[in-house]
DNA sequence: TGCGTGAGTTAGAACCTCTAACGCAAGCTT
DNA sequence: AAGCTTGCGTTAGAGGTTCTAACTCACGCA
């Protein structure tokens, strides 16, 4: 990498450090590429030699913000001892996650714009998540279920080793999970004084169920 | 109602009208008060004689949402023979509301700004709708659950005629089916070419099962 | 050591929200 | 019925945004 090469990342990656500070305190209508510009010592235009415009650093944002979530993931599932524990290891990160940074999950997994297409990239990037997760549930027990059929569909043309039934699970735990965390953010819970840690226990523990 | 206060209710109607199709086509950042007054042919700064910026209309979209959902999902349980069919066909409601209109469930359920407060007014419409969705549940057999003693806290403050058990169920059925609409609506299923009704169904009946 | 290119600048167009100041006319009140 | 209030519309403008165009400079590569 050359030298000009390394500036320019620390540049891109200085601008998105800011892109988040701005997300987390207004939220994604507060990101301001002129803002950010500004609070880099930069004039306003100065950032689109990095950026073609603001939906790419967006677009950036979500798809580091897939990896990140895949990487803490996957090392929290390292530690358990059962693949009980790991699936429910791996649960409890995706909270934590959540929690530590409910307004960059919002930007994953909230409202999208009509009509965005996610590069492919992020595509991959999200699916790296939901299939670590297909990957654990895997060594659990499982029940037969009809909508095992509906998922093969998918399993058998990606070369992924995951059964039909790990990834339905996976995707029913994972709907589940965000339900709750979805709710949670949102602040739909805080006016019922709801122990929100309880509720998502018991939808974890529902995963390792069926 | 005097002529004044019609006209003016009925500028405000149609703004929002407005507001829905633009948020519609373009998503919520879509939402602008100037080509709104424009589309009206008044000049930009008229609109403002009827919400006082443009939170406040965003702010009344959303009372209004979580009316007419309360409204629409109450209607469709009216039909229903059992108590089963009720929660079926409530849930169903909520699920064909939320394709209708897709970005306006997200307002509802998406990204909330940071900070924000939902108004008294709103909070009520927003409760209508899971009381509602209890009282159905209260008919249906139940099993006892460790987290009834959570929800008892939340039942006994207000004066509903809603047990804590059927309170819990409420709130569990919610998150799991917003967690499959939400994941719907933001496209996630998509490209797994997955067929969303048959997962839905299933967390419908796992609703009427405990 | 030179030179090309990448990275900064300012100017400016076209939007946005929202305030201020002003005028008219509609409708309530007497 | 006439007058007065007040609500509703206007334009001007401040300050913000995204993003393009045109220009300059100096950095890093060869």
């Amino acid at each position: 990498m050359s030298r000009r090469e390394r500036y320019r990342a620390e540049t891109r990656q200085e601008a998105k450090d800011h892109a988040l500070a701005q997300l987390a305190e207004h939220g994604p209508a507060g990101i301001s590429v002129n803002a950010i510009a500004h609070r880099m010592g930069l004039s306003g235009p100065a950032l689109y030699r990095y950026f073609a415009n603001r939906d790419a650093l967006l677009s950036e944002l979500i798809s580091d913000g897939y990896l990140d979530l895949a990487r803490t993931m996957e090392a929290a599932a390292g530690a358990g001892a059962t693949p009980e524990d790991r699936v429910r290891d791996m649960a409890h990160a995706f909270r934590a996650w959540a929690l530590a940074q409910p307004q960059r999950y919002l930007l994953l997994f909230g409202t999208p714009v009509p009509g965005y297409e996610a590069p492919e990239g992020t595509i991959g990037a999200a699916q790296r998540t939901l299939v670590a997760f297909a990957r654990m549930l895997q060594e659990l027990p499982a029940e037969e279920n009809p909508l095992d059929a509906e998922f093969a569909r998918w399993t058998s043309t990606r070369e992924l080793d995951v059964s039909p039934s790990a990834f339905r699970r996976a995707v029913l735990g994972w709907t589940r999970l965000h339900g709750v965390l979805s709710l949670e953010l949102e602040g739909h819970f805080t006016l019922m004084g709801l122990d929100v840690t309880q509720v998502y226990a018991q939808e974890v523990r529902s995963l390792l169920e069926h």
